[in-house]
DNA sequence: CCGGTTGTTACCCTGAGGGTATTACCGTCG
DNA sequence: CGACGGTAATACCCTCAGGGTAACAACCGG
């Protein structure tokens, strides 16, 4: 199993489209038609079920793409992680989405660096559920982030749990009230409601809080958020109303399942030691 | 990154040699030495320090080393498990050690059978610390095994606990004694003493439980083993004795990652639904 | 029934990568 | 200390995997 056909066919697989695959790839569709067809004769399967005028995987294709994608993954992570392990003075490099920390990257950071495994720290900033591609793409050392996320191929532990709240227009009827319940919250409209903010980050395609929080004020959505976005976003149009049965908030510190180097682990070790405080 | 390169660099870094790691590649050694040069190259990184007479890893190739493997047997897991779901009528393979189930293979296998998501199940007989493999390379869709194992790659449940027996040689001292501590086992000659039953296996390059049985006989090792097995293998040589604060053996049942196909599912789920029982 | 779109076949050609012969280097041992 | 054995690297050649172009075949929508 060569690398190259792989790649071939994961761009067929998502275009479902010889001609616009073999562009995206810079080469022939020719080429590629026959690159595919020896795919399926090294494999003895068919991948696509085609006709002239259409492209569809098979199932055998379906369970292809998925473990190719991981394979390709894991490729280009070899690569980027050699290269980073001959830095003579080696960064650790840690994907965080701005405020999506609970508050504690500082002391996290803090922590880490009195560490004598520590390393110098790059912060890699990056947008919702990027994180776990950084990871397994080897762009990056450990994440913070909110759980749920893939954990495939990723080992993590839980940095804090925070209770939630929610955010919603302060002229929502709801608003009134001091205290809600998640039945109170997920019940209906108006407002749109989505338990999981990354969730609602790929529908309404919002890239960062400010802008989520933008489309509550507006009335377009309800959403539940760890308890320490209100004080890092105060808005007069919004009100953060606390949702005491509401699943809590889950903030881990993640890390590519084989890379237990010792600075990656004085890192877990700096962010977990918050846990009791 | 390609992956042929990288195949020829694991080689090179297996046999810290260009010509035995050529001749086992089935190629020249001169394509060999320029392909690992390219690679080089292209990573921008040395990944080997060599002098005439001598081949060693540098730090970054250490890592290479590590992140290839993963990603090799990635490569290949892809193309076997297409293959294998190109089945018509696709098979469950479990991967098992014999004798390594607490005697629950056929209770598992029978809970599994009534559920309306089984597939018809192929056994996979192996030996010590072969699970993981054939999970990681897409020969097997499960496998039942005993903790400790190396999780990377894979997720796991716990099936059951048992309280664990030392092995001993009938004539040995502690062998008049009804009950052991692990201070008694663990501590000084005579015998050998590992916690951890496949690492006794590698040391002494034993292939089943028989054979290390024999050394036990023979005075050359003491084994703490699950309390499953001295009813499976009485041994007139050997007493079995019940060491109430060892840990425990823990046997687990272990598949894939990302397969997170039915029938896997329910086959964890016939397994761990007899951890009540 | 026709024209456009798309995958495939036929055929050619280039260069990545394999082979052989040779060199340069180093450690070892008489 | 010099000759030898072993090893990686270089020089050079050559083959074929894989890329390109042109023509074709199948299918769909109008």
């Amino acid at each position: 199993m060569e690398s190259r056909p792989l790649r071939y066919f994961v761009a067929v697989a998502q275009e479902l489209n010889f001609a616009r695959a073999a562009e995206r790839l810079g080469i022939a569709s020719p080429p590629l038609s026959r690159a595919i067809r020896k795919l399926e004769a090294e494999l003895g399967v068919t991948l696509f079920e085609r006709t002239t005028h259409s492209v569809a995987l098979t199932p055998a294709g379906e369970v292809l793409l998925t473990e190719a994608r991981i394979a390709l993954d894991a490729l280009d992570a070899a690569g980027r992680r050699a290269r980073r392990a001959a830095d003579p003075e080696p960064k650790l490099v840690l994907a965080v989405k701005a405020d999506a920390d609970a508050g504690l990257l500082d002391p996290i950071l803090a922590g880490y660096a009195a560490d004598p495994a520590s390393r110098p720290v790059s912060l890699r900033l990056c947008g919702w559920g990027e994180h776990t591609r950084l990871l397994r793409e080897g762009h990056a050392d450990a994440a913070l982030l909110y759980e749920p996320f893939d954990h495939t191929g990723l080992d993590a532990e839980t940095v804090t749990t925070e209770r939630r709240v929610a955010a919603l227009p302060a002229a929502h009827p709801l608003a009134r009230r001091d205290s809600l319940s998640l039945a109170d919250v997920t019940s209906g409209p108006p407002g749109e409601v989505d338990r999981f903010v990354d969730e609602v980050a790929a529908r309404h395609r919002v890239r960062d809080l400010p802008q989520l929080l933008k489309l509550v004020e507006l009335g377009d959505l309800v959403t539940l958020l760890p308890e320490s976005v209100p004080a890092r976003y105060p808005r007069p149009g919004i009100a953060y109303r606390p949702v005491p049965d509401a699943p809590p908030a889950v903030l881990a510190v993640a890390w590519p399942q084989q890379s237990r180097s010792a600075a990656t682990a004085a890192l877990v070790r700096a962010a977990t030691s918050l846990r009791g405080a």
